[in-house]
RNA sequence: GGGCGUUUAGCUCAGCUGGUUCAGAGCAUCUGCCUUACAAGCAGAGGGUCGGCGGUUCGAAUCCGUCAACGCCCACCA
């Protein structure tokens, strides 16, 4: 025992045991005739870094996929990253901009060797850390969304929709990025709140007749000249290029007498129509609304029903176009203030207010969306929507915790249209060839470019045409369109339907992520998995919180507040950072990360590591009998045992996973730590009987077989040490302690005795005597024989003398209505000792009244079951019978 | 604007369909201890009228109503 440390040493541990995994392929996993449980990794960015966010998502992973393996389950936890479509474009962009290239310089090849060699350099960092947490993933099956297989089947799901009819290519107005120049969908734009401007413009009648009749309850504008006008609120003035109507609501009295008219747009000088529609707000700035179909999306209904010109005014990058007339060239926000003191100059600026709105913001670049009418690629989701309803609300997919069936159930009843096309080069290209004139109308869809050269000299009735006259569309897709197939294709179960490992693997066990990704993510994976394997891709969805700083906030980098994981588990070893993570981490909360916490997961281990020193040590002497206490002790803690694992069942059952650690936790440091070793712990120097040693080396090993799914590395050193072990051999598929018939009878003897030695521990405490100094304990009444002998060993006591008779000397407890006296040599002090009873009997006076109250009425005793009332009426006993003992005391004192 | 959720000890949370686990846990705090497994520890102690108000009931942290604060999601009226 010398030879070990005080405290446990992580560091070389978990390298050695890591490797021992690998060198033994433990992780791995083949089909096979046991019941299989699978985990797919939501895959980070190929280019990521561990973060907080990844470490907790990805040790809830483990301990799921760990503990199915030592329940005799053919565990699989397969990793793989994503190729990230949008936010690696971008980084590479960056990269090579700090290198004075730019992407526009670039042909496709060009940029995407430059794309393969950023991910070459960077990707699959971050699955290297995910080692260093202890992750048990078969790395053999390290997938990447972009690679050969995952591609092919990305482009077959598209193909193949395509012709189901649940693919169209659209003009449609999207959510468009100016800094990286393509579409986004939806749920790829956030809104923040913005302090701008209101700008009131003045749009002239064009048809203006002087000493023209107005209506009664107009607002009619009027300038210097007599000339009338209609304003305009808007915030945002450089659109008025693209003005092709000005909208009023019929119902609205104020601007009656613009029916019928035209009106000129400011500085444009364009006369535009006014027209009608209920769309339009009464209460909003003065109720006339400029048409811009081309940049707004509610506009762009507006010009569809009243058949409006669109004028496209923006180039891809958010400059003015051509098409504007003035400004060309300019950025949009230039323009604007621009325009705005040019109109202010031409006397067409009414006025300017602030104004609070929310303008949406692409989620990668964070720049400020255009909306832009563009040719895009969409799914249909009516069909996918139906289909994936029901599995969720009725839990053949169940979501923990609960609420977001809500969530997922509402985005459902309101889906879009997907649009899953992107104007960028990293990611899946687009399989569709167009061919004809360059106004991309005309076009097929097929795997390779043979077949579709061969469909689009069928469809275009020219036999002639040759592959240099087809053009692929030069578009990749989302990424969440390869994203939604990784359960089906991490089994290859596009490419090969039907295959051993997608019949033995699909549905998957659980899924663990984020609930920012419930839609993006999660619902299309349903939604891919009923569409191609028939089933759900996962029978329960585990959704995890934020990881926030101790205050609250998100970990950000530009704020610092986020540790680097990579630090964390240097300074604390993985199995406390790991432990530290899942104590705060109730399923669906955001967890407040303090260092306390890993600090706490470190003093665990060291506590483990401590009771494995003490337990090591022992000196075993074989013809040594067992004492009677330890008998007791073995039977009583294999009882807490069998109940700590039917709780840690339940846990799980309900993945409340924090909450089973700390049962396991308090199992091992209290019960066992506190009491058991404590109790069966020969004198200094003394062997220890065999019995109680093998005992204790069972409960060892059982209870590092619960812990391990939590912490790997420090139990698989432990138990490897514990006994000799195979070369191979692992914890990792030890199994898991199952649950046994607790013995009640001990558990209450034990009870009994730790509040007894608690009384004990009082008086020691109260009169400073020394642990070491034993006591005689005399009980003024009967106590088992077990619980005397429990109690003898962990209070030191040197006699237990039943049915005593009073020592007003003494030093006094209670246990219930039972009494215990501590005599001792010194003199006892008195005024203490009185304080201390009175204190006592008012407690009990008040609470003996209240208990009494109730019993007094008459609708509680009639109406209540009559266990509680039994229970009430034993209080007042109990009550009584403890006052009389301390009131018995009291007179004897003040003798 | 619509929806969902939260509010219990200084902090983070548990308390399932109302009553013997009913006011709990961990951390933090305070007081003693370097007691030969562990001071990254041991032993003991203090701390909450369960967000406010009202109601149902013999009985409410638990059910109902209402108000308040906070959080999240969706929508995006220029």
């Amino acid at each position: 025992m010398k030879d070990l440390p005080q405290t446990y040493q992580p560091s070389d541990v978990e390298e050695r045991w890591y490797a021992y995994w690998l060198e033994h392929k433990l992780f791995h996993s083949e089909p096979d005739a046991r019941e299989p449980y699978t985990i797919v990794i939501p895959p980070p960015n190929v280019t990521g870094v561990l973060h907080m966010g990844h470490m907790l998502n990805n040790t809830i992973q483990d301990i799921l996929v760990r503990r199915a393996r030592m329940q005799g389950k053919n565990a699989l936890w397969v990793p793989g990253t994503d190729h990230a479509s949008i936010s690696t474009e971008t980084k590479v962009i960056a990269k090579l901009a700090a290198e004075g290239i730019r992407k526009t310089d670039l042909t496709r090849e060009e940029f995407l060797k430059h794309a393969w060699a950023w991910t070459e350099k960077h990707g699959g960092i971050i699955l290297q850390q995910l080692r260093k947490l202890g992750a048990s993933c078969d790395w053999d099956r390290t997938a990447f969304t972009m690679d050969e297989l995952r591609s092919e089947s990305v482009n077959k799901v598209f193909v193949d929709l395509y012709n189901k009819g649940l693919i169209y290519r659209g003009l449609r107005m999207v959510n468009w990025d100016p800094q990286n120049r393509t579409a986004l969908s939806d749920d790829e734009v956030f809104f923040v709140e913005e302090q701008s401007k209101l700008y009131y413009l003045r749009y002239y009648l064009a048809d203006d007749k002087a000493g023209q009749e107005v209506p009664e309850g107009c607002v009619v504008h009027t300038d210097e000249k007599g000339r009338r006008y209609a304003v305009v609120a808007t915030t945002r003035p450089e659109t008025i290029m693209g003005d092709t109507a000005m909208c009023i609501n019929p119902k609205d009295p104020k601007n009656t007498w613009l029916k019928g008219h035209k009106v000129i747009v400011p500085l444009v000088n364009r006369v535009i129509p006014v027209i009608e529609d209920r769309y339009v707000d009464i209460e909003f700035g003065t109720g006339c609304l400029k048409v811009t179909p081309a940049h707004d999306k509610n506009d762009y209904a507006l010009g569809q029903t009243h058949n409006l010109e669109v004028i496209d005014i923006f180039n891809e990058d958010g400059t003015v176009s051509e098409a504007a007339g003035m400004y060309i060239g300019m950025d949009r926000f230039d323009v604007r203030k621009a325009i705005v003191e040019d109109l202010k100059a031409a006397g067409l600026l009414e006025k300017v207010e602030d104004y609070t709105n929310n303008i949406g913001l692409s989620e990668r670049t964070k720049v400020p969306i255009e909306p832009r009418l563009s040719l895009q690629w969409f799914v249909k989701m009516e069909h996918f929507a139906k289909e994936s309803l029901a599995p969720v609300m009725d839990d053949i997919i169940r979501f923990v915790p609960e609420k977001y069936k809500n969530t997922y159930r509402v985005w459902l009843e309101n889906i879009k249209d997907w649009c899953i096309s992107r104007q960028l080069w990293w990611g899946h290209r687009i399989p569709a060839y167009f061919y004809g004139p360059e106004d991309e109308e005309k076009y097929v869809v097929a795997l390779t470019a043979e077949e579709a050269l061969e469909l689009a000299r069928k469809e275009s009735g020219n036999p002639d045409m040759q592959a240099s006259d087809l053009r692929q569309d030069p578009d990749a897709l989302d990424t969440w369109f390869s994203s939604w197939l990784w359960p089906v294709t991490l089994f290859d179960g596009i490419n090969n339907p039907g295959n051993e490992e997608i019949n033995y693997y699909y549905p998957t066990s659980t899924l663990v992520t984020g609930p920012d990704i419930i839609f993006f993510w999660v619902a299309r994976m349903i939604m891919a998995g009923y569409e191609y394997v028939g089933k759900q891709p996962f029978n329960n969805v585990y959704f995890t919180g934020i990881v926030r700083d101790s205050i609250g906030r998100k970990m950000s980098k530009s704020l610092g507040n986020s540790p680097d994981p990579l630090d964390l588990i240097e300074k604390y070893g993985a199995d406390g950072v790991r432990m530290g993570l899942m104590l705060a981490a109730p399923a669906g909360n955001d967890i407040m990360y303090d260092d306390k916490l890993v600090e706490q997961g470190r003093n665990f281990c060291n506590k483990i590591w401590n009771a494995y020193r003490l337990v090591r040590g022992w000196q075993i002497d074989e013809k040594a009998e067992q004492p009677k206490v330890n008998a007791l002790a073995a039977k009583w803690f294999r009882s807490k045992l069998n109940a700590a694992v039917a709780e840690i069942d339940d846990l799980f059952g309900k993945f409340r996973i924090s909450e089973a650690l700390m049962t396991v936790y308090r199992l091992f440091r209290d019960d066992f730590s506190a009491w058991y070793l404590e109790l069966i712990k020969p004198a200094y120097g003394t062997p220890i009987d065999a019995v109680s040693y093998r005992e204790s080396e069972e409960f060892f090993d059982a209870l590092l077989r619960l812990l391990h799914p939590f912490m790997p590395f420090i139990t698989e050193e432990l138990w490897q040490n514990l006994a000799s072990r195979a070369n191979g051999e692992s914890i990792m598929y030890a199994s898991m302690p199952e649950a046994g018939a607790p013995d009640n009878d001990i558990l209450a003897k034990m009870e009994m005795a730790q509040e007894i030695v608690n009384g004990v521990r009082g008086v020691r405490a109260r009169k400073n005597i020394p642990p070491k100094e034993a006591l005689r304990l005399m009980v003024l009444g009967k106590l088992d024989n077990d619980t005397a002998a429990f109690c003898a060993k962990l209070a030191n006591l040197s006699e237990v003398v039943t049915d005593a008779e009073k020592d007003n000397a003494a030093n006094s407890f209670m246990v219930g209505a039972l009494e215990f006296n501590v005599p001792q040599s010194e003199s006892l002090d008195i005024e203490a000792e009185l304080q201390r009873i009175n204190k006592e009997i008012d407690y009990l006076v008040g609470f003996r009244a209240s208990v009494e109250k109730k019993l007094s009425n008459e609708r509680f005793v009639n109406n209540a079951p009559q266990a509680v009332v039994d229970g009430e009426r034993k209080k007042l006993a109990d009550a009584d019978a403890k006052l009389e003992a301390l009131r018995a005391s009291l007179a004897a004192l003040s003798k």
